[in-house]
DNA sequence: CTAAGTGCAAATGATTTGCAGGTAT
DNA sequence: ATACCTGCAAATCATTTGCACTTAG
């Protein structure tokens, strides 16, 4: 387990005890695929990894404690648009990504730009802004290449 | 109707007769709340207010319009999260919103730094971006009206 | 011991789809 | 005439919830 995910670990199962809930197996499995996620796992995901130790893992139980994970804010839920939720346990605040249309990877870019838009909106709404959703949606370099190679051949066929 | 609606609404009913297809008065009943409507309506929103003219009006019939209508790149979806989408028929192109958490109200901010951001994205990432979504989540001037009034009086209770 | 947590199955709620008529062109 | 549309009802799909059972503290 890297440094960060340890940290995030100790973090999220810390809360736990603070809070007075429960540390039950399934909940610390949990915890620790959150942490340990690069990819932001969705529910099934993170069912599908928990299954070979826990063969009975119901999705309710993953939803429960995402959702308990989140208002403890430990995790961070980002909600697509007609398909089902990712969350990241690494980075539970708001923060930008990129969405492949491709293969559904999603990564986390720098931005700089964004602590002065906050601002700016704030100035021009008069909105108290809480939180914010940044998502820009395109095809990965991976993507690129295939679609080079499988759909530009195929084009010629219309 | 003002000037903007009467463009929208002509912009659409062209793309409309150019595609070959039908203009149904249901459809044409839906572009024209699209081309009106400056609250970003639900499918619900856009069905109550049809049903006036049209009492057995079905929200089949609006969903499967306003996906044709997007298609025809004629009007823009707002995803939320855990509600219904609301759809924008005035701005068909993608657009930051301020989303009010307390009453639901959306409007559309000006954000002069937007296409440096996805420059910045387009650099960093390798990306091709193909579209975005910024939303910003918080509380309206008048709901933090509505809070300082009922909200605050009660807290003492806790 | 007992409040909290789990798994299962049923409920939800937005959206989609199959089908049996209608209707615009 | 006929391909496109509509309304209805049933089907989806992610997520939530009720309930009886189990378990961590």
């Amino acid at each position: 387990m890297s440094i960060l995910a340890q940290k995030r670990y100790a973090a999220m199962t810390g809360k736990l005890k603070t809070s007075g809930l429960k540390s039950t197996p399934q909940r610390l499995a949990i915890i620790r695929v959150l942490a340990e996620s690069h990819g932001h796992p969705s529910v099934e995901d993170i069912c599908a990894r928990l299954r070979k130790d826990f063969p009975g893992i119901s999705p309710a139980t993953v939803y429960r404690n995402i959702m308990l994970i989140k208002s403890l804010g430990e995790a961070y839920e980002i909600a697509l648009a007609g398909a089902g939720s990712r969350y990241d346990g690494r980075k539970p605040y708001p923060h930008p990504h990129i969405v492949c249309l491709g293969c559904g990877a999603i990564i986390d870019p720098e931005l700089k730009s964004l602590r002065d838009m906050t601002r700016e909106i704030t100035a021009a709404s008069g909105f108290v802004i809480k939180t914010f959703r940044l998502d820009f949606f395109g095809t990965c370099p991976d993507c690129c290449k295939k679609n080079n190679k499988i759909i530009s051949p195929t084009r010629r066929k219309k």
